[in-house]
DNA sequence: TATTGTTATACTCTATAACTATA
DNA sequence: TATAGTTATAGAGTATAACAATA
C-alpha cells in the first residue's frame, strides 16, 4: 500500500504555473545532460542559443528573451567570454555590451544541437509533430498575452501591495 | 535606433524549453506578487497548494509534483511548520514525513487565491478559456510523453555520458 | 538490502540596491 | 535626466553525496 492520495490530482494540475513549471522540469530532463556534457549551465545554454540566431544582441535583449537577470548575465559573459565562446562587438552606443558567438562558440553549438537532435525527433514523434508545433504557438501566445495585460492594465488595479520578495 | 535585431527569432520561439521557460516566467509575474505579499516563495506556495487538494501528502510525492528536491523540501517543511501553516501527520511507515494544511494553513491558502482569482479570470478572458484548457492538457501530456520516453528507452540509447553537472 | 528523508556542502541563480559610465 | 550595465550582497534554489532510520 502506497500513501499517495491520487484524489483530486485535476485541480492541481490545472494550474497554470505549475504545469508550466512541471512540463519544463520533463523536457529539460530530457535535454540537459547534453548541455552538462558541455560544461554549460541552462542559463548559458540559452545565451548561445539565442546568439546562434543573430548576429549579435546587447545585454539588454538576451537577458529579456533568455530571462537571466542582468547582473547573472554579467557572471555568464564573463564565463562565456574566458571560454572563447563569444567575444564583444563594438556598439556606437557605448554604453551597450554587444557579444557575438566566436567560432569556437558556433562549433559548441552545434555540437550540442547534433547530439540533442535524436532526442528531440523522439519526442515530436512521440508526441504528434503538430501538437508540438500548436503548443509553441500557445505558449509565445500566452507570453504576449500577459505582456499585453501588464501594458493595458493602470498600475492602481494591479495587485494589492507589492512588497518585497522573500521577506 | 534601437540595436535589437529582431531576425530569425522563430527559430528561438520554437525552443521547447525555452518556451516552456518564458511563458512561465510572464504568467509568474503575474501572480508572483500575491505570494510575496503573504511572504510565502513559490516553491512553498506549491507546496500549500498541492496539500490543498489532498487530505495530506508525504515529502516524496510533493517533492515529484512540486518539482523540489528533498532537501530543499526539508527546509520548506521546517520554515511552514515554524508558521504553523503545515503540521506532521502520523503514518504507518514511520520513514515517511507526512504532512498536512493547518487551519491556518488553509485559511491563508483561500485568502491567496481569493486575491489573485481577478487576475486569472482577465488572463482567461483575454487569452481564452478554452484556449487555456487546450494548452494545459497539452501541457499535462507532454509531460506524460516524456516520462513515458524515459520509461521505456534502453539506458543506452540515452545521452552519451552523464556526467556531474556543474562543473 | 532497499527506501525515505535529513544533513552537509558547494555552487548557481534570484533579487534588489547602489554605483559608474554614457547618452 | 534617463538608460545600460556592473558591482555588491543577501537569500533561496539546485544538485550531489553521505548518513540515519525504517521497512
Amino acid at each position: 500500500m502506497v500513501p499517495h492520495p491520487k484524489t483530486s490530482l485535476r485541480k492541481f494540475e490545472k494550474s497554470l504555473p505549475i504545469a508550466l513549471l512541471r512540463s519544463r522540469e520533463a523536457t529539460t530532463r530530457l535535454f540537459k545532460p547534453f548541455i552538462d556534457s558541455h560544461d554549460l549551465t541552462m542559463p548559458q545554454w540559452r545565451v548561445l542559443r539565442a546568439l546562434a540566431e543573430a548576429e549579435a544582441l546587447d545585454a539588454k535583449t538576451l537577458a529579456e528573451r533568455c530571462v537571466i537577470l542582468p547582473p547573472s548575465l554579467t557572471r555568464i559573459f564573463r564565463c562565456l567570454t574566458q571560454r572563447g565562446l563569444i567575444a564583444q562587438v563594438d556598439c556606437t552606443d557605448a554604453r551597450r555590451h554587444m557579444v557575438r558567438l566566436t567560432d569556437a562558440g558556433r562549433r559548441l553549438f552545434e555540437e550540442v544541437v547534433e547530439e540533442s537532435e535524436p532526442s528531440y525527433r523522439r519526442l515530436a514523434a512521440a508526441f504528434g509533430a503538430e501538437r508540438l508545433d500548436t503548443l509553441l504557438d500557445l505558449l509565445n501566445e500566452l507570453r504576449d498575452t500577459v505582456q499585453n495585460m501588464e501594458d493595458t492594465t493602470p498600475e492602481t488595479s494591479l495587485p494589492p501591495l507589492k512588497r518585497a520578495a522573500n521577506h
